[in-house]
DNA sequence: GTTCGGGCGTGACAAATATCACAATTATAA
DNA sequence: TTATAATTGTGATATTTGTCACGCCCGAAC
């Protein structure tokens, strides 16, 4: 487990074991269970996770209570309602476990205890920031430049192993086409 | 001219005014035309811009040679095709102004020799990229769960001046929809 | 002034997508 | 096992949005 964490900030920064050490002492381990809720919407947003294995859907329920899929979180994800965690407001989303989920969270506290104490790990967390800014953008452009058919070959070449793992009718959600408009694309 | 750089950045991470010499050494000082290019799609891309008056564009060109405003870049924004500025490759997007600007530009040499021997500025650019992230969010959020409509009067919140200074049918392109139904909504 | 092109609105029609309804199949739980 | 819920596909139809065509207005260039 915590190999995986330290494999994965290592593809940017390299770390003695001791810094290792000292950068996961900002971390908890948690476990959940499928369709157990690590952010629920409406309250306090604790923590920013690192999935280790398993799945998670940050989701969005909008005034008629339908429910939009705004990321999915895999192995090496980070992920959080960003905006609350570190605003320190209210969740505006949710962030559900599609699969059994393993992974290490970290408070705002100590994403900013890590930062200011530690350069290399600032340095990570610029790094992956400015990933996830990439890749929204790209989604943007996404939804821009594409169909619902190319948006979903996209996604497709993209995250294959989504199709395994993830019903239709949520991928359909995080696309912004209705299930059945989906159904009708894949075939 | 300066002021606006320092006054920014002071919103996040206070300076002695040595210290934003340093800053500010780091940066170039750019006057662009309307319809200057700062970016031009399939070049290097050298800076990252801030924007201290005027009013940029930033557009994909698709196969079929459409027009597509990924976004817009006003006074006190931080603008560039970051995919590209970050990992050195060719732009995908271009940016050109839709108003005379001045700018300060930072090459990627520089935005990592500043974030590296200051970390202020390290920390500055983090909260820059989580706020960016954030945005971007948000604007698929707004795809997600709107309508045409409905994502006209929310940038109409957001950015009431942007329906001051810039064309229909850009904001048309902006929000996704065609510069007819744009116009179909207004009405 | 005159000309020219960009910006904008709007009608008519086509295409994409959503919605509603229903059935079949598969997974889950009691 | 049994029954209960979740998932998926598909037809019929409604709604949204795009595309093409046209005309008007206004400001810039000559």
């Amino acid at each position: 487990m915590k190999e995986k964490l330290k494999e994965h900030i290592e593809n940017l920064v390299p770390l003695t074991d001791d810094e290792f050490s000292f950068v996961l002492s900002h971390f908890s381990f948690e476990k959940h269970k499928k369709n157990d809720f690590l952010i629920r919407e409406g309250e306090n947003v604790k923590h920013c996770y690192f999935v280790v294995c398993g799945l998670l859907k940050l989701i969005y329920n909008d005034k008629e209570g339908k429910q939009h899929v705004v990321s999915f979180a895999m192995e090496d994800w980070w992920e959080s309602d960003f905006s609350a965690y570190f605003t320190q407001t209210k969740a505006k989303m949710s962030l559900q476990c599609i699969e059994d989920t393993i992974s290490f969270s970290i408070s705002l506290k100590n994403y900013k205890k890590l930062s200011t104490e530690f350069s290399k790990m600032e340095r990570f967390f610029l790094e992956k920031s400015n990933s996830g800014h990439i890749a929204s953008q790209n989604r943007i452009l996404s939804f821009l430049t594409s169909n619902a058919k190319e948006r979903y070959e996209q996604l497709l070449k993209l995250h294959p192993i989504l199709f395994q793992r993830v019903p239709k009718s949520l991928l359909a959600s995080y696309l912004g086409v209705s299930r059945e408009t989906l159904s009708r694309l894949s075939s």
